[in-house]
RNA sequence: GGCGGCAUCGCCAAGCGGCUAAGGCAGGAGAUUGCAAAUCUCCCAUUCCCCGGUUCGAGUCCGGGUGCCGCCUCCA
């Protein structure tokens, strides 16, 4: 079955074939690593694993390569204002290197609970200065550099389609845009491959360089990471959409420059989660991290099914009911699957065949969870070929539907204490004093749901806002 | 100022010219329960922001409004 995704390079669903097939060489762009990721910043990586997915399913090998940046990430693509591993550092009194190590781990515990594929190779940055460097050679022997006080920079003047990932004119950049001036910059586009430490404070991340010590460009640690462990050009280079204009721009500018090769094939941009109305950002101060989520009970797998609920090229929308209904909706699958019998059984070829099609059409994994309910709801299908039909849609879907996640919660030994009373009560059929009981828990946050079995204790959830 | 996108049920959200406008959540009715919760079954948009147009046929294409968002600062 042929795989079709929306190229943003062309600006056109395009079918999908690789350079050298079954090969599939993947690139996403990783975490600076300052700070937690945010479940915007989740939504991304989400996307990507989904792509991922859907590849294996179509039986490619992917090879994909995460980068870390750990250095070099200015506050501003102006290539002012401070490194921001640096300026994390200062705030927290720890090292630097502590830092990107600190929450590279956050955000590694963060994607292996969202069931997120881990890469084939993670990359940091630090790890490659001389890569760097070498590149920024390439680049200065073939002119497309130049030396400012504070840094080398690359000439985006000198590359004729720059821009043509964004389809952005270089002209039409100046008028009204809010851009920091530079006096020593030719083009207010171009940018710093090379940063030189500042001559009044010791940097902690520095490097020797032919130029003078210093620190990478952001833009040149994904170009280079990027051709080193997939050659150039490679099959697919993702990232969220911010960095269409920027970030992927001057590193296609930088790569084509000194290769003289198209950098990749595919070019594939997730669309932002929104909070309210605006985009969820750090600089908005609107972010929710995952931890967020679970200390309210909800399962990292709930936001991750949200994900699931829109197309990766549309904005979505959260809202806690929104993520509530994710997280319920979840819960009557496992539900689902618990009750059916696990015995080997083919899966359904006709379900499997719409799962298959929609999940090739640029990733419609709305489309894909609607199939996966008329499956479930479908009385017409025995339920032990529903379930591993069902396995086989969760290869794409990522949920742990063969082996639910138990939502574990701290319940204070005075929950424990009441429980007990009422389970008393109600043996007593005192069903006043039960029920009294019941409302009582309920105030410190607790539900309660009679099963056979006994009571059982859920977190209760606070559906406003 | 330039570029791009979006407006579909109370909420989230599919749909990309043609069967009765997906799906989830919420809501309603019933089964179950001491009552609840959870679970199960059924119901739940003659209509797609507004106004024109193209077409045998439009939520889907075109033109014009209105409202909103993103990018051109950092950002996934």
């Amino acid at each position: 079955m042929n795989l079709y995704l929306y190229n943003t390079l062309t600006k056109k669903k395009e079918k999908f074939e690789p350079i050298n097939p079954p090969y599939v060489g993947m690139y996403t762009c990783g975490p600076t690593v300052y700070n937690y990721a945010h479940i915007g910043n989740l939504r991304t990586y989400i996307f990507e694993d989904i792509l991922k997915r859907v590849l294996l399913y179509n039986n490619y090998i992917v090879n994909h390569v995460m980068n870390i940046t750990d250095v070099g990430h200015l506050t501003s693509d102006a290539d002012e204002g401070e490194d921001k591993i640096e300026r994390e550092a200062k705030k927290e009194r720890r090292s630097a290197w502590e830092i990107a190590e600190f929450y590279t781990e956050a955000f590694k515990r963060d994607i292996k609970k969202l069931n997120i594929i881990e890469p084939n190779i993670w990359c940091k940055a630090t790890d490659h200065i001389k890569d760097f460097i070498d590149l920024i050679l390439i680049l200065e022997n073939k002119g497309y550099t130049y030396r400012t006080s504070d840094g080398i920079y690359f000439d985006t003047s000198k590359v004729p389609e720059y821009g043509k990932l964004a389809g952005q004119e270089l002209e039409n950049l100046l008028p009204g845009a809010r851009v920091e001036y530079n006096p020593e910059k030719r083009n207010p586009t171009d940018f710093a491959l090379w940063k030189f430490s500042p001559k009044d404070v010791k940097r902690q991340m520095e490097w020797d360089s032919p130029w003078g010590v210093g620190f990478p460009g952001w833009h040149i640690e994904c170009s280079v990471m990027s051709t080193k462990y997939l050659g150039q050009p490679f099959d697919i280079h993702c990232g969220g959409i911010d960095h269409i204009p920027i970030h992927h721009t001057n590193e296609i500018a930088q790569s084509e420059a000194a290769y003289d090769k198209p950098m990749a094939k595919y070019w594939l941009h997730g669309e932002f989660l929104v909070m309210g109305d605006k985009k969820m950002a750090k600089s908005e101060g609107n972010f929710i991290t995952l931890s967020d989520l679970e200390e309210k009970g909800y399962h990292p797998l709930a936001y991750r099914y949200f994900c699931l609920t829109a197309h990766y090229r549309s904005p979505l929308r959260f809202t806690w009911t929104a993520l509530e209904g994710a997280q319920r909706a979840l819960n009557r699958l496992y539900e689902n699957m618990k009750k059916y019998p696990k015995v080997d059984a083919e899966f359904d070829k006709n379900y499997e065949e719409e799962f298959h099609k929609a999940i090739n059409d640029d990733l419609d994994m709305p489309k894909a969870l609607a199939i996966t309910w008329e499956l479930v709801k479908d009385n017409k299908i025995p339920s032990e070929i529903k379930r591993t039909t069902l396995l086989q849609f969760d290869r794409v879907l990522g949920l742990s539907l063969d082996n639910p996640p138990e939502i574990k919660i701290e319940v204070p030994e005075e929950i424990w204490g009441l429980l007990e009373e009422r389970e008393i009560a109600r043996k007593n059929k005192d069903w006043e004093k039960a029920d009294k009981i019941r409302e009582e828990i309920k105030a410190k946050g607790y539900i309660i749901e009679d099963t056979p079995q006994g009571p059982r204790l859920k977190k209760a959830k606070p559906l406003s806002k």
